[in-house]
DNA sequence: TTATTAATTGAAAACGTTATCAAAAGGGAG
DNA sequence: CTCCCTTTTGATAACGTTTTCAATTAATAA
């Protein structure tokens, strides 16, 4: 049972040195002797003492707690993000805190807090965060030229090519896209974008077949599908975890079996998409991958901060799974 | 501009004040005299002066954060929530900070931040909270013996009996309910129960329908509208936002009008409830007070550690929108 | 005036660490 | 046995606050 009320001095006197040595031992100095130190180390477990991070900070100047912005917490989809954030803070010595506030207050708490570093999801316009000496990253900007700060984001272009080339190869020829056509979101459009170039590289152009889902959420797969289907297509891709969740009920309320019938590709590769209806094949940079490289880019951030910034984009993964098959039409094209 | 190296002992030389005399000023001591406190504070402004969090705390012993743990980020319920109560303590002298860990990793790290008190959603069952010392409330547990810790829940009764009492008044007699009936999900059960029991309080037991929505997702309640339709109600109760959502939608897709045919009461009270596609009637107590509640309760429990845990049930409040309306049916039971 | 009290200010200790040196102990080599 | 060098340990000064209590100043009464 941890102690909060030990101190250093207490693990001195029962130990017999200074607390200086004290000290060192616990922060694993060579400057000690390894008898001693164990001493000290058995000493400071069995009478449960636990460092006092506000004295510690006092003198380091360092908290070694990162911050991350999350003002629209209402918006589930990057729940799963933050978690696996938070898992990949666990092998590292930084410890996260969550602010759900709007950035403004958000940053203002967390200088208060005097946090080493921020992670910052999407972007603020009206906010200068390069005028505050905190070092952040970004997560989630579209920005291919020399950016302001460090960002990172997936590839959404090479993702759906891998998608559609996935199709392809499966004799797919007539693979129709589900997904939000929002001229404002830029990561939407991206991922139509990438859709399109892919159809046509791989000269599936006269195929190419994008129905506005009109949002994100479940329904809009849901009644999509009825659309998505005038093209008759073998095969789908989803924009997003949500909505392939509705398009997949929707298609078996119709009777079609999946794969066997028509194959499905979602976007976004999280965990769940292995418990859905169907066993969901998708593309995106696996959540705990982009999670790490996120820790991995503040860390390096705080550690170096003299860098230029530079927009780092994920490499995709296609996950394969019991969604998607060979295409059921002889493909004679 | 904020500027984080500056110390105390800066104001008091450029004030020509000793820096304890800052330090009362910045604290609104009764023991500093006027006009040098507006001086001090003065001076402290321009050189934009931010006290340090760490110094502060490690001779108060107190940090004025409470800590938030809410280990189901990704189940969005409590979403609303969490931003009311991150709002809330902005009136307070208290910040907050949120971990998404496991409660165990959640309670080690908001132990090692030092934080003054807890909120806890949910109860684990496998963790013993009060053997730490920290002080906490729990949100969101049935109990009604003596409880081991403070809990504060809205009084689910109490808002299912408010629910058809209104739709009583407005003539309705058959009034079915779409919810999640799972045994082992004590909040819902409740809400079961409490229709039920207003149902015959209301000698209206004949006239008792449960709807199994099988879960409390939008398309659970958006499927369980042709099963709700057997008893040919005038109204309906759903369970929870997102359930209620779908039944909106389905029933407008069979032609209904809401609340000309069917009237419809819709379990949380959050603002969310007013821009549904038709604004909806809803019970439960209003999440900011809800908010404003547990926040109360954990400062409470901080100032004045030594009572006994209490149960706190909330009262209900009936918000009355566009949803409901008069029986179509004469009343004439 | 001078003594007495009240209002204001300041000096210094404390909070629990880390970090910097100086001091002590140990180990060879001459 | 002494000297020098290496290893290990310990004193002490920070870090930026609050808090306690002593010291000063101002105000009042005698």
């Amino acid at each position: 049972m941890i102690n909060l009320t030990v101190t250093i001095k207490d693990i001195a006197k029962l130990a017999g040195v200074s607390y200086s040595t004290v000290s060192k031992a616990l922060n694993n100095s060579p400057l000690v002797k390894e008898e001693t130190r164990r001493k000290i180390l058995d000493v400071a477990c069995e009478m449960g003492y636990e460092p006092n991070l506000a004295a510690k900070q006092l003198v380091r100047k360092k908290t070694d707690v990162i911050g991350l912005m999350w003002p629209t917490i209402e918006r589930i989809v990057l729940a799963t993000l933050v978690t696996n954030i938070s898992k990949a803070f666990e092998k590292t010595p930084y410890s996260m805190i969550l602010s759900v506030d709007a950035q403004e207050t958000a940053v203002d708490t967390f200088r208060k807090f005097q946090v080493d570093g921020m992670i910052v999801f999407g972007e603020s316009k009206h906010m200068h965060l390069y005028d505050y000496t905190i070092p952040f990253v970004v997560y989630g900007v579209s920005e291919s030229t020399q950016p302001l700060y460090p960002i990172i984001d997936a590839n959404h272009e090479a993702s759906m090519y891998k998608a559609v080339e996935h199709l392809h190869q499966l004799g797919h020829r007539q693979i129709t896209y589900i997904g939000q056509y929002d001229k404002s979101d830029a990561l939407q459009i991206e991922k139509v974008d990438g859709y399109v170039k892919a159809m046509k590289k791989l000269h599936l152009a006269d195929y190419i077949h994008i129905v506005d889902s009109n949002g994100l959420n479940w329904f809009d797969g849901y009644s999509a599908i009825d659309r998505a289907l005038e093209s008759k297509p073998t095969a789908m891709i989803g924009g997003s975890y949500d909505l392939s969740g509705g398009m997949i009920r929707a298609l078996q309320e119709k009777g079609f079996s999946i794969p066997h019938d028509i194959s499905l590709i979602s976007y976004d590769n999280i965990p769940q998409m292995a418990n859905m209806e169907v066993p969901m094949t998708c593309i995106g940079v696996p959540v705990h991958l982009l999670a790490e490289e996120i820790v991995q880019a503040i860390i390096h951030q705080i550690e170096s901060p003299t860098e230029e910034p530079t927009v780092k984009k994920l490499t995709p993964t296609l996950t394969i799974r019991e969604s998607t098959g060979p295409s059921p039409e002889p493909s004679d094209s």
